[in-house]
DNA sequence: TTGTATGCGTTATCAG
DNA sequence: CTGATAACGCATACAA
């Protein structure tokens, strides 16, 4: 097999008890042994095995990332990849090794953090998906397993839960003062699945700002949409027929915005001469839409890893408070949005 | 800590050897023993501890899946995302686990993939890139390790290198022949990286359909560009200011076509009544693109899987002579291709 | 069919 | 500062 401690131990005439500590860094080992034994660790070609050293330390130095199941809409939303950037970069930097779900179903999921957790798999987790209510929280919560969620966590556990996130009330809040600021005056709310804590936040500060100014928000501009893409077309739909139209648009996502403005464009409605579109994430789509997205960038991949340092921290110790970082949000003005100039059509 | 296989053996009053025959449904085991230590593993709330199990079968169930680094520029392209997905549904379903790189830089992911190997993490790799040539593929053929690379793996190599592939040369050549029999006769080919396989195979069969129609290859009509969305905004720009520009484009990548896209609208190039377009991939973005894009479905997804698939044979049996799987590609229709009917500009 | 003993490669404890 | 030894949890060769 592999070259091991032992081998090691042997060709440097030490122990292999002193092989292990000139691994370890161990500060009580004398200059010239330690010398000694790296040289033929080199000349050997050395590695650790990784699983006796997990088996004794019981710790493997590697993090599971949860995906959300494949029935989850945005699963195919560029946010994913982002995150795992984000997520990828700190593991490197830590030298933390990353170990992927491939359960596809809610309870296959559940069932395999139960196995990575018993069986000694990982660290501690980070999960990519916040859901209202999540058996899977629970359990780790239960064993006080170290893990973050990016996104909110269910409002009753979000004081023992750790987790990244974005401020979206004010985000949202912000977003609809620019359109404001614009003159718009009827700005319509593209949400998401309406259980959804990004959706409910964002509305949340969307209402906010109409009250501020003194605006009564109208439940009408008011839509919903689970389908990621086929969503936005159908939100123009509703939208548009309304007796007295929009003259902007907050989206929940920038591939729902890709929605939107195709369906505006086979209705020959001019963005942003007649409608203002302003979605959320700043995925690379927004960019390379025609016309390019104004978007508020969420910062994805330092969401990602955030959460990923986070974690870290929890794993070092378990018992501290659950803590929560927020990540800063940016407005990215591109072509979807104009100042309103009254009636057009 | 956890419950091992002695506390199961010591309440089911069997030793713990048997046990472990129960967990690995060693035959010769009795069915009576074998209910009770089950029973007793149930109550226990048992779990095999990886690590340990890892150590003495030197096998870990577990591929390590190999990203290319961030400097390659179309680390960004759902391409990733989809593969994994497929690689994901089949290491679920035959119950293996996914490790991921983490390493950013071509060197970085060189000494990864050495201390994956040695470290014995992984019982084999799933590479998702290709380059001309690859100390990783020379390092991983020396030592005789599994692994399977998708896309086309370095020619002098590919005899004993096992991969999955599109057919490229005879997708492209496809299209090209669809475009012919839209009438169209100058027809640009816009490429990835010159040096890339992809780019050299989907050249040589769009060459070859040129030919056989009994046409000459002009390589005006044919340019590179390694920068995945502004690639296709230059390209339209060199192509659309030859004296007799192009009437159709066949197009790389769908990002890339999205930038053709646009810079097509910009310069009120009617898609597809003046051009034609049609790329590669399909991936979600071609769909919601405005126009959507006809585009060739290359199985992203089935790539994946079909790698994961093959890998696990390779683990099964490393001796086995390297094999290739060539996945099936379609044509899908959509919008920015049409017949082309004579001189519109 | 089941139990006993040993080893996988490492780390940690305890002597020296 | 270094060496011997036990232990981590499991699998298997050999006995019974």
């Amino acid at each position: 097999m592999g070259v091991t401690i032992k081998d090691v131990a042997r060709k440097a005439n030490v122990a292999p008890s002193t092989v292990s500590r000139v691994i370890a860094n161990n500060p009580k080992i004398s200059a010239k042994t330690k010398a000694k034994v790296q040289a033929v660790m080199e000349e050997l070609g050395y590695y650790p095995n990784v699983n006796a050293r997990n088996l004794v330390n019981n710790r493997t130095n590697v993090v599971g990332i949860i995906m959300p199941s494949v029935s989850y809409a945005p699963f195919q939303n560029p946010f994913f990849p982002e995150v795992l950037r984000g997520i990828t970069a700190q593991a490197n930097e830590k030298k933390y090794g990353l170990y992927l779900s491939t359960a596809q179903t809610d309870k296959g999921i559940l069932e395999e953090v139960i196995e990575m957790y018993y069986s000694r798999r990982v660290d501690g987790m980070i999960l990519l998906y916040s859901t209202v209510s999540d058996p899977i929280i629970e359990f780790l919560l239960d064993k006080a397993f170290p893990f973050v969620v990016v996104g909110q966590p269910p409002e009753a556990l979000s004081g023992q839960v750790s987790y990244v996130n974005n401020d979206n009330v004010k985000a949202a809040k912000m977003v609809t003062e620019y359109l404001l600021l614009l003159k718009h005056e009827r700005i319509a709310f593209v949400g998401g699945r309406e259980e959804a804590y990004v959706t409910l936040d964002r509305k949340k500060g969307y209402i906010e700002a109409l009250e501020e100014a003194g605006m009564t928000p109208d439940d009408s501009y008011i839509v919903h949409h689970d389908e990621i893409f086929e969503g936005g077309e159908q939100a123009v739909i509703e939208l548009m027929s309304r007796k007295h139209p929009p003259t902007a648009m907050i989206v929940m996502d920038d591939l729902m915005a890709l929605g939107v403005l195709r369906m505006l464009f086979n209705m020959n409605i001019s963005v942003p001469n007649e409608v203002s579109i302003v979605s959320f994430n700043n995925v690379l789509m927004a960019e390379l839409a025609t016309p390019p997205l104004t978007t508020l960038d969420i910062h994805i991949h330092e969401l990602g890893y955030r959460a990923a340092e986070l974690l870290q921290k929890r794993i070092a110790d378990p018992e501290a408070p659950a803590e929560k970082r927020i990540i800063s949000h940016k407005l990215i003005r591109r072509e979807t949005s104009a100042v309103y100039s009254g009636e057009r059509r």
